[in-house]
DNA sequence: ACGTTAATTAACGAATCAGCTAAATATATT
DNA sequence: AATATATTTAGCTGATTCGTTAATTAACGT
């Protein structure tokens, strides 16, 4: 639980999304490769890869003076499984509930 | 994309995630009923559902005074593709690598 | 119109975050 | 041993976040 929200948290930037997305597209990359095609300094993307290490999305393995980073598929499987938890929710009231906006009288969010 | 950045960031507290899931739960509830049980006072939790509003993951109705939300489904969804579009990744390659690591030589992360 | 109820916006302070440059660490090369 | 390479940590700054209390807005009952 408290995880998970380590997990959105590190999320939430989209430098590190990039990352994760780039890393599971890719697969594993040294720090180097990872900082080159960033608009951002070595140090700033040190930092950002720490936080997802820290939230256990990915894994950092040494090799000479290389960091070499993956993600970790158990913590996607994290975010997967809660998303499976409420499956019920947005999956079988979706049809129904978007009828039901289309017709409110009240205006649109945000 | 960046709507989905939104969406991580808005999940990334406790406080924000917990409405979420209740109101996943109990359905429509009133800006009452949800600061009423939260250690917090009624501007905080304003401001949370401003920030869930904003990120399209709940809806709000006005009925007389009363502000109701609930959890929109599609925004839910949006979450969940997320993770669908990577299955491959952390579904296909979960038990290799957790072998994989279980018998790597450099220790955890973190 | 008046007071009450429901909720939001405004204004402020403490804490955290994201970037930078400079310094430190650790391995590889000569 | 000396230097170069790869990456992280330290220290600083500006921006954002999360909480508080006070003030405002809007609808309801009398």
């Amino acid at each position: 639980m408290t995880n998970l929200i380590q997990k959105f948290s590190a999320l939430s930037d989209a430098t590190r999304l990039g990352v994760v997305e780039r890393l599971m597209a890719e697969g594993e990359l040294p720090a180097g490769a990872i900082v080159a095609d960033a608009d951002m300094s070595a140090p700033a993307m040190s930092r950002h890869l720490k936080v997802l290490r820290e939230a256990g999305l990915i894994h950092q393995r040494i090799e000479g003076t290389k960091r070499l980073y993956s993600v970790r598929p158990e913590a996607m499987r994290a975010i997967a499984d809660w998303t499976m938890d409420h499956k019920k929710f947005w999956d079988a009231s979706l049809d129904r509930l978007e009828a039901h906006l289309a017709f409110s009288e009240d205006g649109d969010d945000i």
